[in-house]
DNA sequence: TATGATATATCGACCATCTACTTATGTCAA
DNA sequence: TTGACATAAGTAGATGGTCGATATATCATA
């Protein structure tokens, strides 16, 4: 593949920073919004979400704030970073990549 | 996901088998074929290819004939059978469905 | 003569996802 | 009051798909 190998498995990256744009979210807050979105399309796994979360900060594009409601776990907010937001426009040029040349070949493209 | 889990890093199947579609070919073929159909977007590796078309084989999806061209390495020809015609059909779908919601998230959808 | 195209194939490494499980609290129904 | 379910975050192990590297073999071209 000359778009990067981790694309297709990958688009739940694209996903989780796609849903931060609009405003800062926490895990579960996500995982709930992007089924809503997706007309229960997508159903992101907990054992999925939170260990991308955390690579995701690892790697700059996100950061963590905490607020403790008192009841239950505090929620972990994430919020996107500039440099998020520039992975963010990367990754969605990438897919519209993917996206297109599927339909080409789908369309029996020439 | 709700959709196959395999789907994202499993729609090299659906594109190969979109390839048989129109007519039977070998797998060096298919790796031009699709390369030309994306315009230069899917560079499929024959370490990932051959495996594939051996799990697709098994699955009764496709079946080889082989034609020896004297040449080199006899050509080995893959068909597409019915019931490879009917996954074909169902993995497109599944691609239509899943990139449907995936613009839906990106386009900011409610 | 050696490089690149044609052609199929395997192996080990890597990476992302999934299932299942854990911890902890609040709420609602039987 | 017991059990189930929602909220909330998290880890560990298994699975599965892709890639790079390598192997083999022939032919055409520079």
């Amino acid at each position: 593949m000359t778009i990067d190998k981790s694309l297709l498995a990958g688009s739940t990256a694209l996903l989780v920073l796609k849903l931060l744009e609009s405003g800062d979210k926490y895990g579960y807050q996500m995982v709930e919004e992007l089924r809503r979105r997706s007309d229960q399309t997508f159903e992101l796994k907990s054992g999925t979400l939170y260990p991308l979360l955390h690579s995701l900060e690892q790697k700059g594009y996100i950061e963590a704030w905490e607020e403790d409601v008192g009841t239950a776990r505090p929620r972990r907010y994430y919020h996107l970073t500039d440099s998020g937001r520039r992975q963010l426009a990367e990754k969605e040029d990438e897919w519209r990549t993917y996206a297109g040349a599927m339909l080409r070949v789908l369309e029996g493209g020439a």
